[in-house]
RNA sequence: GGCGGCGUAGCUCAGUUGGUUAGAGCGAACGGUUCAUACCCGUUAGGUCACCUGUUCAAAUCAGGUCGCCGCUACCA
């Protein structure tokens, strides 16, 4: 059996739906299959739900229903999602099928029989929002670094030996230039592994869902060891024929997801049962949902349907086309090193340029003329050379781009035939060929014809329903066949092409011209309070009376546990009493302390510090040791009062 | 704190291996055209290629340093 050309998609937890920032993954994965599919491969698209962590369950209590029948519900609307985005997946897996089940169970047998598992006792924090351990260290404020609660377990637990595959895995790495994309996030991954990886847990006390431990229903494989297993078992693993379609020739996801678990955890899985890992694991940056007021609450998602049904709307053109110039946004803006922001201005410029004035305009003026010139036939004759060159240049680029899986490169290429094509009928002005009735005529029309027909070719993986729009209207069959792109055969002489019918009627953005306060540029406080950086420029007398700081006296003080530098502090300040953690035991001891007066900074942001709050900073002098000197009143100050 | 990256026209960015007048798209101004969805085409903007110092016949492109921004990571208060 010859091996499919393989393509993921993480699976999605069932408690979202998908907004413009995750389609991206999605969108890109399906930009990639059907080009694959266009280039004759064999193409296995998977995507589908994750349904397993104790958030499900959770989520599932909280909305009162049943954890199956609350996946069942929220998967089906997934799966329905993605057609409505023209995705075209081959198969949906979800965690809770039979097929995963067994394939994680088999998993995790492997791994017991090759002694990469071993049990133990596990003791710390645990996101259940994201289904993810964290270090004391590694807490923020005492949330997640993401910022969400994170509870305390302790349990006896199964551990993978992933520290003894940080060597095979950094030698894989640097022997294959293409397994992380892009190259920026894998400087981050090498740079992460070579701090040295450490054994995780891998299950957890069974709460009454998930897939148990084999051999021990006392334990459930945890989650996102479960949920990576779902790539082998779309193929069929362990039983025979998964060959046919694993290793996958591209994984794509966001960045967020590729350093710890894809290009960490997933390849050291795969080393350990001895399967081959994938060849290229891809994670793109976010499209932020930004609009002119940032509201700091990442509560305004951005749902790709909507903006298509908005654009609809407003501009008249039909939901395909809508939901293609969706798709094309997307694809053009897909960011890979650094964060994208969407605004709803941003897109509609982006159609009306790119899609309205140069890819339907083109079309709808070729048409136009091949009508008043030529009858509406296609001539025959030999196209122009830089036309020839044009369309050869435009699919190379194309292809050079999906190489390094360059979505937004990819779009570029499928529109600079575009813009050629404007350029090259100014040049040869068919207006005045026809007038003059010079003979270049037909071999002019028919290479402006021969660059729409490659722009529907190159333009298909990421908007199908204009392609084929393009197709009907140039009275021919959609273009699916790499090699005819662009090629004479693909133009076929004698045929008569449709009237221009705009496909993307242009958008009117004068009358929504927002008042530009052009005036009065005042500068944008940053919305921000973050900690002021430590500038060595001039304040104002308001900027240092933001720092609040007050008398306050040690009342207790005891070394903190598993810390070397840090001291525990409950301070009194006038009538309230806080805990504050300070490195500075260094320097002084519980008895040095208690009792004295102290400067405090009582407006500081609480901090987690080894995983306890300090409501506040002493203030002190640093030594030239690196140690700490406290500050102190000169005499007695009232308990409580200001300083300034 | 450590590691990595970035800082190029008003805006968004290309410029992997150093070499003639530094590019594209968008926006703006001006001009042209009429086949077309008031579209398209061209020209222009005098860009200190963040800054400094080096290497070199030659640097946006290499080395060192400075400033600013970002990412990853870290018992940093």
């Amino acid at each position: 059996m010859s091996k499919k050309y393989t393509i993921t998609t993480p699976i999605y937890y069932v408690n979202s739906v998908p907004h413009i920032g995750t389609a991206l993954t999605t969108l890109a994965a399906d930009v990639t299959s059907r080009y694959q599919k266009i280039r004759g491969r064999d193409v296995f698209f998977l995507t589908g739900t994750d349904e397993n962590g104790l958030k499900v369950k959770e989520a599932a209590e909280k909305a009162g229903k049943s954890p199956m029948d609350f996946v069942d519900e929220i998967s089906s609307k997934f799966k329905e999602i993605w057609p409505g985005l023209y995705i075209e997946f081959d198969d949906f897996i979800r965690t809770t099928e039979p097929r995963h089940r067994e394939a994680v169970q088999a998993f995790f047998s492997i791994l017991q029989e090759k002694g990469h598992i071993y049990s133990g006792s596990y003791e710390g924090w645990y996101d259940v929002s994201s289904e993810t351990f964290f270090k004391e260290s590694d807490l923020v404020d005492g949330l997640s670094p993401d910022g969400n609660e994170v509870r305390w377990v302790k349990e006896d637990n199964y551990f993978f030996r992933m520290s003894a595959f940080q060597e095979p895995l950094l030698a894989h790495i640097e022997a294959n230039p293409n397994f992380i994309l892009p190259e920026s996030r894998k400087n981050e991954v090498l740079s992460f592994i070579k701090q040295g990886l450490r054994d995780v847990c891998i299950s957890r006390a069974n709460p009454g869902w998930g897939i148990p431990v084999p051999g021990d229903d006392s334990q459930v494989v945890y989650v996102w060891f479960d949920a990576l297993i779902n790539y082998v078992a779309a193929t069929g693993w362990p039983n025979p024929g998964w060959e046919s379609r694993w290793p996958a020739e591209v994984q794509w996801m966001g960045k967020d997801i590729l350093t710890r678990f894809h290009a960490t955890l997933w390849p050291a899985m795969l080393m350990g049962v001895e399967l081959p890992l994938p060849e290229a694991l891809v994670g793109h940056a976010w499209l932020m949902s930004g609009t002119e007021k940032i509201s700091k609450s990442k509560g305004n998602v951005v749902a790709p349907l909507d903006v298509a049904t908005s654009l609809a709307t407003r501009a008249g053109c039909t939901p395909e086309v809508a939901i293609d110039a969706v798709r094309y946004y997307m694809a053009s803006v897909m960011p890979m090193d650094t964060d994208a922001t969407y605004t709803h201005d941003e897109f509609d410029r982006l159609y009306n340029t790119d899609l309205a004035n140069d890819l339907g305009n083109a079309l709808n003026r070729s048409l136009a003329m091949s009508h008043k010139f030529v009858d509406g036939v296609i001539p025959g004759g030999v196209v122009e050379t830089d036309a020839a060159q044009a369309i050869d240049d435009a699919k190379a680029k194309f292809d050079k781009a999906m190489v390094t899986f360059r979505v937004d490169h990819a779009a570029d290429a499928a529109l600079s035939v575009v813009r050629f094509l404007n350029k090259y009928i100014d040049t040869r002005a068919p207006w005045a060929l026809a007038k003059n009735s010079d003979p270049a005529l037909h071999a002019v029309l028919r290479s402006m014809l021969l660059c729409l027909r490659t722009a529907e070719g190159l333009i298909r993986p990421i908007m199908p329903k204009t392609a084929d729009a393009i197709a009907a209207q140039l009275g021919l069959p959609s273009l699916t066949i790499w090699d005819a792109i662009g090629s004479e055969e693909s133009l076929p002489a004698g045929v008569k092409v449709s009237l221009p019918q705009p496909i993307f009627p242009r958008l009117d953005l004068t009358k929504k011209q927002e008042p530009k306060k052009m005036d009065t540029p005042k500068p944008q406080p940053a919305p921000t309070p973050a900690p002021a950086p430590e500038v060595p420029t001039e304040i104002t007398i308001d900027d240092f009376a933001k720092v609040k700081l007050k008398v306050g006296r040690v009342l207790e003080a005891e070394p903190l546990e598993g810390s070397d530098k840090l001291m525990k502090l409950q301070v009194v300040i006038g009538e309230e009493k806080r805990q504050i953690v300070a490195g500075i035991r260094k320097n002084y001891t519980a008895e040095d302390l208690i009792g004295r007066q102290v400067i405090v900074c009582v407006n500081l942001k609480p901090a987690k510090l080894r995983g306890t709050e300090s409501q506040g900073m002493l203030l002190a002098a640093t030594d030239t040791d690196g140690g700490a000197i406290l500050l102190q009143p000169d005499r007695e100050a009232p308990e409580g009062t200001g300083v300034r």
